[in-house]
DNA sequence: CGAGAATTTGATATTCATCAACCTGCGTGG
DNA sequence: CCACGCAGGTTGATGAATATCAAATTCTCG
């Protein structure tokens, strides 16, 4: 369902019925994909926009030696690929990290959306600056922060994006990412992330079973992170 | 002048001349920051955004620790917080790398492009696309390359990208910045830093004295970079 | 020429990758 | 039900990459 689109726009300003109806009417056919999946391919020019509704979707890379890093993890109501609506080419996959339910967005009807309702173009707008806002954050920390700090910080990140869509419960949140995929995040050895995590575990910051992560000490955990949620725009005002 | 950014859109799509007049109407008050002045201060709320005309820039965030990592480049002809239009808040700083000339741009024009002038409207949108492009491209180059390699890889961007608005000679081009400044950029230590620059020497794929750079074999320069310039999206179509 | 900044070099400690192995949980086929 | 295979997770050992500390050298500019 796109209403939790909507819940992440309202987030950031309110919303008119007109513009909530505008939104309804362009989420057009649905579909799945399993986990590991690529929703969209490196290279192609979609004429689509996809909206994940359910599950969690990575935009990656692979560097010609054959090493992934993934750029960005997407949640539930948010789009993958907005910015491929003027950018024409993917210059990177999407692949499903979990099974994964889609709406796909014909670009006319964006173009339509630019063309007729501003503001609802500035909120889709503002919804590709969050996102390179994310990047700038995720830069800082893979630049200059410990990799026990690094992780910190993508899981106190994680666990504010899910709880705008109501995806948390309490300070836990299903999470199923491998380990190895999570190394993918970081940019560092499957054997060192899985020494990383054992960081977080023996402060007590977290637990980590299965697929789900609960925060223990949501405090120290920020803090370890150096966590500072201004860069999500968390706050409702006029755009 | 404004011209240079006219350039850089124009790389991505064509203007009529009247969106050139808006675009050279809006651009207001100019004035001169000295290297290593801020521009912009983290935490503000601007009511202008900068455009860059002549000059290095760079976005930044410092950690509680006080170790700085810059997250973005920019050179004369680009906006360098197009982004706080609709982000509002400052999530990083912004500091003149050398001595720089900016025009500001008042929100209330940028809000007027965006009710009025769709098709500039998506172009201005396009140029945020861009540099989220660039993030994540520097994401790749942080987690999954060499440090060797993720220099090269600077440089063949920085090379495209000042080539589009006329600031190359031949395979050189003025590039002020100290070792330590770009230590900041890659997220390594300044003597780190120095040791990558002679690697790249020692190879022959470049020189840099005082303050300018040379790419001696592009060729293999791109090779050792691993770089594809798709994500600068360096052609004209309709978007 | 002298002072300060930028670059370079050397030595050592820490972080991280790699290789190799082992363990655990879980589903499948007999 | 059990044997088996396999994916994900964990551990240990070792070497390469990178940070840090300290100092020397070169460059720039008044």
């Amino acid at each position: 369902m796109i209403e939790t689109l909507l819940l992440n726009l309202e987030q950031r300003d309110s919303l008119s019925d007109a513009e909530k109806d505008v939104l309804r009417s362009i989420a057009g056919r649905e579909k799945r994909f399993t986990a590991n999946e690529d929703i969209v391919t490196e290279g192609t020019r979609p004429n689509t926009s996809t909206m994940l509704l359910d599950g969690f979707a990575a935009r990656y890379k692979v560097t010609p030696e054959g090493a992934r890093q993934i750029t960005a993890i997407h949640i539930a109501g948010e789009f993958v690929d907005l910015h491929a609506f003027l950018l024409k080419t993917m210059d990177h996959g999407i692949v499903a990290l979990s099974n994964c339910t889609v709406a796909f967005v014909d670009y006319p009807d964006l173009k339509t959306i630019t063309e007729d309702w501003p503001h609802l173009t500035r909120l889709l707008w503002l919804d590709t600056l969050i996102h390179g806002g994310i990047h700038r954050e995720w830069i800082v920390s893979m630049g200059r922060r410990s990799r026990t700090s690094h992780l910190a910080h993508v899981i106190c990140e994680l666990y504010l994006r899910l709880k705008v869509v109501g995806h948390t419960q309490g300070w836990a949140f299903h999470f199923p990412l491998s380990q190895s995929e999570m190394a993918d995040v970081l940019g560092i050895s499957l054997v060192h992330m899985n020494r990383v995590i054992q960081a977080l575990r023996r402060e007590n910051l977290i637990t980590w079973t299965k697929d789900t992560i609960t925060i223990l000490d949501w405090q120290r955990l920020q803090s370890v992170a150096g966590f500072d949620p201004t860069y999500l725009s968390l706050n409702a005002e006029p755009r």
